[in-house]
DNA sequence: CTGAAAGCGCTAACAC
DNA sequence: GTGTTAGCGCTTTCAG
C-alpha cells in the first residue's frame, strides 16, 4: 500500500508537504503544489497509515467504551450517545463488551492501555477491585457507573434509584393503591447475590414504602431470567400476597408480570397497576404499554463525556454525577379497584 | 509512560530481550533474565505500546465490521458474533455504526482503510457504489450482505428471504388459510423507495402464492415507522380485505398489527394468524408470543467471517453464501376459523 | 513555501 | 541467550 514516500516522489515533493497537505495545514502550501499533491494522492490511493500517524503524534484522541453486552439495547444506547458526544468533542471511541465476565474487562482496560486511550468509560455490571487499580495506578481518567470512590483521575455516574423508585410508589399512592408489591429477580437459586444497581432499586422501595403511612408492601423475588421469573412472580403473588400495585424493578419482570396476570385472568390495569423499570423499547409495545421508571441514557453518555473531556483536557478532578430518572407514564397504571382480596402470608421466598 | 527502553534499562537487559518476553518467545530467554524483564515491566507498569507494535509488524490482525445502527438488536447480534468468531481466529474486531448515513459509511471505511484492517464485513441497509470502488480498488477483502456482484476479494451474503416466506405462506395454508395479507411499510408519503432486503421480502410472498392454486393473497403498505405502520395496517385492512392469515415483512409490523387487531375486537390466532420476520427477541414477549421467519444471525456473522477469512489467508475468491432461513413456530398461528367475513376491495394503498 | 532529518515505540533480522 | 540496529510510516521542528 501506497506510503507517504511514494506520494512525495510522485508529486516531486517532501513528505513534510504531503503531510501538510493531508492534515489541511494549507496555507503554507502553494495552491499549485497543493494540487500536485491531491493528484498523487488520488493516483496512489494513498490513505494515511493511522497508526503511523498517532505513533508520531503521541496522542491517541482517542476513549475507551467498555460495556458488559452490545446486545442489550441500553449497553448499546449509552455507548451509542458516548460515542457521538465523544465525536463532538474531536475524540475517536474504542468500543469493547464484557460479556459480564471479569477476565474480559480486565482484557479490554489491557487493551485500551495499549492503544493509549486518552480517558475510559465503564459502564458495565461486572467489577473488578485489581482492574480499578491498573487504571488508577495509571492516572487514566475514567468514569464509572455506581462504583464507590471518586478521585483526581476517576468519576462516578450515580443513579437516582431513589427518586426513580420514590415517583413509582408515589404514583400508585395517588392513584389510590393501598397494597403495593415489589417484584424482582436474582441470578438462581445458588446464586442470590445481585448487581449493585438492581441491589439499589429494592433498597429504594424499601425507602420510598416508609414514606407513606398508609401503604402496605410486599416483596417477591423469583430465580432465573427476569422474564420468566416476572411470570412466575405474578402467578405466585397473587395467590400469596393482597395488592393492587406493582412496581418491577426492570422491565422484563413486569412484562413477565403482565402475561402471569393475562394468563391468571387479571386485567392490567383495571385489577392490577403495574410499573417497570428501565423505559425500554418494550414499554412501548406491551399491551398494555408499560409505565416505567426511565434512566436516561443520553445523560449517562453525555454526563460521562462531559465528565471525562474536563477531566482530561482541564485537569478536573473527578466528581459525583447525579442520573436523574423520571416515570414515564403509560397505560398500565390506573386507579386503584374497590374490592380487595383475601390475605395470606405463606412461604415464598421474600426479601425484607 | 514507561516504553521499551525504560525497561530494558531497569532490567539491565536490551530491547530485543524484552520484546521476547512480552510476546512470549520465551525458550530463546534465561529464566532469569525473564523474571527480571518481568520485574521491571510490573515495577514500571509498562504495556506495549499497540501503535508502534502494528507499525513495526506491519500487520494488524484487524478486521472491520461496519454495521448501520447498534441500537438495532439484528446488527448488534450480528457484530458480536463476528467479534468472538474472529477473536477465535488470531483477528481483533473494528465496529463502526453508519446510523444508515451514507456519510458515515465512508467514514467508516476511510478509518478502516487507515487502521489498515485485513479485510471487513459490511451490513448495512445502506450503500454507495464510490465507497466499494474504493474497498475493491485496493483489493480488501469484504463481505457484504445482498450487495449484487462478487470478485476476488469480495463475497457476499444471500438471505434466503424466498424460502423463509415460503414456510410462511406454507404455514398458514397447511392451517386452512386461504386468505392471506402480507404488510409491509416504506419510509414516508413522499419516500416510498425501499431497501433491498425489504423489497426482496415483498417480492417472495408474491412469489411465494403463486406456488398455491387456491390461495388469494393481498397485500397492504402503510409509510412510517413500522409499529405504527402495523396499528394502521391492521385498522385499515381489515375494513377492505377478507383474510385470516397475515404475513408481515418484519416483527414490529407484525406487533403494531397485535396491538391493531386486539384494538379492533380481533383475536389472535382464533380469528387471525400473524407471522412476523426476523424472530426478534420481541417474539417471545408478546402476547400471543409471535411466530416469526427466523434469519440466523450467528449463520451471518460465522459464515462472514469464515469467507473473510479465507480470502485473507488462502486468497480464495469472493463467493455467494447461502443464509438459511426458518420458520420459528410460536402461538400467534392457528387453525383457520370457519367462516369468512365480507370482501370489499376499496381504495387502499397497496402493491401488486 | 519547501525540504531534511530526528524521532515516536516496537519488532525482527543478524551479529556476537 | 542476548545485544545491535535498521526499519515500520508519519509528524514536526528547524533550516533554507
Amino acid at each position: 500500500m501506497a506510503n507517504i514516500d511514494d506520494v512525495a516522489k510522485l508529486a516531486r515533493v517532501s513528505t513534510a508537504t504531503v503531510s501538510a497537505v493531508v492534515n489541511g495545514r494549507d496555507g503554507k502550501v502553494m495552491p499549485r503544489t497543493r494540487q500536485r499533491v491531491l493528484n498523487a494522492i488520488e493516483k496512489l490511493g494513498y490513505r494515511p497509515n493511522l497508526y503511523a500517524r498517532t505513533l508520531a503524534r503521541g496522542r491517541s484522541r482517542l476513549l475507551g467504551v467498555i460495556i458488559s453486552d452490545v446486545m442489550n439495547p441500553f449497553f448499546a444506547e449509552v455507548a451509542q450517545v458516548v460515542q457521538s458526544e465523544a465525536l463532538a468533542c474531536g475524540y475517536n471511541v474504542l468500543i469493547a463488551a464484557t460479556q459480564f465476565s471479569v477476565h474480559r474487562l480486565n482484557d479490554a482496560v489491557e487493551h485500551m492501555i495499549g492503544m493509549r486511550v486518552d480517558g475510559m468509560v465503564v459502564i458495565t455490571t461486572e467489577m473488578d477491585e485489581h482492574t480499578l487499580a491498573v487504571v488508577r495506578r495509571r492516572k487514566i481518567p475514567v468514569v464509572f457507573e455506581d462504583v464507590g470512590t471518586t478521585d483526581e483521575t476517576t468519576s462516578n455516574l450515580r443513579v437516582d434509584y431513589a427518586g426513580g423508585i420514590y415517583r413509582a410508589v408515589l404514583c400508585l399512592a395517588e392513584l389510590g393503591h393501598t397494597h403495593i408489591l415489589f417484584a424482582e429477580n436474582y441470578p438462581s437459586i445458588t446464586e442470590k447475590r445481585r448487581l449493585f444497581s438492581i441491589q439499589a432499586r429494592s433498597d429504594a422501595f424499601a425507602a420510598a414504602v416508609k414514606k407513606f403511612s398508609n401503604l402496605k408492601s410486599f416483596t417477591i423475588a423469583r430465580p432465573g431470567p427476569p422474564f420468566q421469573a416476572g411470570i412466575e412472580a405474578a402467578v405466585t403473588a397473587r395467590s400469596h400476597f393482597d395488592f393492587t400495585g406493582v412496581v418491577a424493578n426492570c422491565d422484563p419482570i413486569a412484562i413477565g408480570m403482565l402475561r402471569g396476570f393475562r394468563r391468571s385472568g387479571k386485567r392490567v390495569p383495571q385489577d392490577i397497576s403495574l410499573i417497570g423499570f428501565d423505559n425500554s423499547a418494550w414499554c412501548e409495545l406491551t399491551e398494555p404499554p408499560l409505565t416505567s421508571v426511565d434512566v436516561s441514557r443520553s445523560s449517562i453518555g453525555t454526563a460521562a463525556v462531559e465528565a471525562l473531556v474536563g477531566m482530561i483536557e482541564n485537569k478536573t478532578p473527578g466528581t459525583d454525577i447525579r442520573i436523574e430518572t423520571n416515570l414515564i407514564l403509560r397505560e398500565s397504571v390506573g386507579r386503584a379497584p374497590k374490592e380487595s382480596r383475601v390475605s395470606s402470608n405463606a412461604a415464598v421466598e421474600l426479601r425484607p
